[in-house]
RNA sequence: GCCCAUGUAGCUCAGGAGGUAGAGCACUUGCAUGGUAAGCAAGAGGUCACCGGUUCGAGUCCGGUCAUGGGCUCCA
């Protein structure tokens, strides 16, 4: 890789590949980025965020539309409301005030409880703060002197953060009018920037994400530097909440959740319907690929459960009952049942691998505040598989499964990324065990050629894990496919093949899901739609409209020959008016309306309306049968 | 589980210095038979989440519980 050297803000010389950006030697020489431009580029006019590129030094400037410029920006507001919160509220403490996805928060420590009208007047104080046209300035402290200056203010989340910091790291500050902090960096050079400003939401948080710390209060918010792209973003807010699958699954007839049972849905017919041409989708596809099917039950000894290392990993979140004076367990998992069907038999080489798919209904006792529509729930199924694999065919079965979840979350159009799990804390097994299977996750990935990010400690107890987070309509993203690798259960439950030469040996098991679970899949799948489900899904595929009730009887004709050929149909035979027909079907977001009165009755034919185009005009009844059939069948 | 907010007809929401509730849509009935997003009229529908306290009297004030929402933690 070509070098370019960069004149540091302090005249020394240093190399860096070419294409490096300011931020990121910012962040390698813990310096401000105002400074550091300066210092680098030779071009008097560079301030703060640039939009040009320096095409001799190859430095690329972060401007606000790159992932570092926002963080940039977003990282200063958060000192900007800081500094607004200080001047409203002196007794604040302050914790910490990081940029996120889509803005920034700050925590606070106060005994005053925030109110959406303080929002208001923060707000009000940072449009004053950025006119008054403050600079940001960095320095340094030594370690013991930075300690004192925190200690003198009370400021105890500083002196905490300030004791976890590595012993050698320099301790840095940034100073905004009378706001001093802690800070890392980089930020803008100055706040004039920071035109449009939003605060969003007060929450609770625990200090370092840790349930057992106090819990302060997150102040979240979000700035542009035009008007015209906050306006943007919150309206993206109002379309997301549009899609929300809870109001749209209420207003669709699809699910309810009632007080009666928290967390735990009930599936009305028209939910029934699309949950049950998911699971038929996916029944055939995995037939395609070899998986048999397998059911084992909800309620099993407690025994297995301590075998199974789940009484020790997992108690916390499971069912627990009593029969016949023995204990049992509601399953929060199904990988037990299917080691004891495994169990049942005695497997040569030449068996495996064995792959066993179970749409599984598991319960969970999720934590109340954790509940979330279809997202997060109580009770739900997974489409759950467990592959029993000689050693040497590991990465060939985890190829197949990513090959499969590609597939399948092609036919929805989801985009994803994926995720890799490793050893999390509370763990079974030996290190060696984790690394090799870890290693083979991340080969397969690499075979496909995947990228990935890899998340260290998230994985299950039992073994490291793939995670695949589909992105929807709107960019937000939801984890629902896991592929993970085993070497303990086989351990736990001694599972064996018999091999060539005649030697009992341990079989690795894969557990994956590809959807996840059919409620959060569903949930997605009515935000990622936003209600309008495409016709091999759709409840309700063709509704028929008849002009007056005169027309009933064609109608009806109409629902019989199409529910002949096996589609959806209604007919809305009241005595309404056509407009009123037509306004109903639309809010139902059916894809098809017919509408029929005199004209067609006498041809036999059907005026259509379609769901996103409105009218397309007059076809013969067969003509529209098929194109409707064609669709279904290629899943449009 | 924790912090904050919320809980009024099937739905979306008003209202209320404490004196026992209101709209629109939906529903039922009648009239209207209408050609591409709401025809007209009448009727019915609520122990104002639940439990307890204060009060002559509580949907309204206080306390508790439950649920929901936004976060945190945790997760498919």
């Amino acid at each position: 890789m070509e070098k370019i050297k960069i004149i540091l803000p302090d005249n020394s010389v240093r190399e860096y590949e070419k294409g490096i950006t300011l931020y990121q030697i910012a962040k390698d020489i813990s310096e401000g980025l105002a400074r550091v431009a300066l210092g680098a580029v030779v071009n008097d006019e560079i301030k703060g965020l640039q939009e040009t590129v320096d095409e001799d030094a190859k430095v690329r400037f972060v401007k606000f539309e790159d992932k570092e410029g926002k963080e940039i920006f977003w990282h200063t507001s958060a000192h900007i409301m800081a500094l607004a919160v200080k001047r409203l509220f002196p007794d604040v403490k302050f914790a910490i005030g990081p940029a996120i996805d889509d803005g920034f928060y700050y925590d606070f420590d106060t005994e005053h409880r925030f109110t959406p009208e303080d929002l208001e007047k923060i707000e009000e104080e940072m449009v004053k703060i950025v006119k008054e046209g403050h600079k940001l300035e960095r320095f340094v402290m030594p370690r013991d002197e930075a300690l004192e200056y925190f200690k003198e203010k009370g400021e105890i989340y500083k002196v905490d953060l300030i004791e976890n910091l590595p012993e050698d790291e320099e301790i840095s500050f940034y100073k905004l009018g009378e706001f001093t902090d802690l800070c890392a960096g980089p930020h803008l050079m100055d706040t004039k920037k920071v035109k449009a400003i939003k605060l969003l939401s007060i929450a609770g948080a625990y200090w370092r994400g840790d349930e057992k710390n106090k819990m302060l209060q997150r102040i979240y918010g979000t700035t542009y530097e035009k008007k015209k792209d906050l306006e943007a973003y919150l309206n993206k807010l109002e379309e997301a909440k549009k899609r929300d699958h809870r109001k749209l699954g209420k207003e669709l007839d699809l699910f309810s959740i009632h007080e009666e049972g928290p967390g735990f849905p009930f599936f009305h017919p028209k939910g029934m319907i699309i949950r049950n041409i998911i699971e038929d989708f996916w029944k055939k596809e995995h037939a395609k690929r070899g998986y048999g099917e397998i059911k084992t039950p909800v309620i099993l000894n407690e025994s297995l459960w301590r075998q199974s290392g789940h009484w020790d990993h997992y108690k916390e979140n499971m069912y627990f009952t009593e029969i016949d004076g023995s204990q049992y367990a509601i399953k929060p998992m199904n990988c037990p049942g299917s080691i004891l069907i495994y169990k049942s038999n005695l497997y040569s080489y030449r068996d495996l691998p064995l792959r066993w798919g179970e749409l599984g209904l598991v319960q969970r006792h999720e934590l109340s505040g954790a509940l979330h529509g279809l997202m997060r729930v109580r009770s739900f199924t997974q489409d759950d598989a467990h592959i029993y694999a000689l050693p040497s065919q590991v990465k060939d079965e985890i190829i197949g499964i990513i090959d499969l979840a590609d597939y399948i979350y092609s036919i929805f159009g989801f985009k994803y990324h994926v995720e890799l799990s490793t050893r999390p804390e509370n763990s079974m097994g030996t290190e060696e065990q984790w690394e090799e299977a870890t290693n083979a996750l991340k080969e397969a990935l690499e075979e496909k050629g995947i990228d990935y990010i890899i998340n260290e400690g998230d994985g299950a107890f039992y073994g490291p894990k793939i995670d695949y987070h589909l992105e929807d309509a709107i960019g937000r993203t939801w984890q629902c496919g896991t592929i993970q690798l085993d070497f303990q259960m086989p351990e736990r439950f001694d599972l064996t093949y018999v091999d060539k030469d005649n030697e009992k040996k341990r079989p690795v098991m894969i557990h994956r899901t590809i959807l996840g679970s059919i409620e959060r899949f569903l949930g997605i799948l009515i935000e990622h739609y936003a209600g309008k489900f495409p016709v091999w899904i759709a409840p309700v595929q063709v509704t028929v409209l008849p002009i007056s009730d005169k027309f009933n009887d064609y109608a009806y004709e109409i629902k019989k020959e199409m529910e002949g050929r096996r589609l959806r149909v209604t007919v809305d035979g009241r005595a309404e008016k056509i407009g009123y027909k037509i306004r109903e079907a639309r809010l139902q977001r059916i894809p098809y309306m017919l509408i029929v009165g005199e004209k067609e009755v006498e041809g036999r034919l059907v005026s259509v309306n379609k769901r996103d185009e409105g009218d397309i005009g007059q076809f013969k009844l067969d003509e529209f049968i098929a194109r409707v059939i064609e669709e279904v069948e290629n899943k449009k």
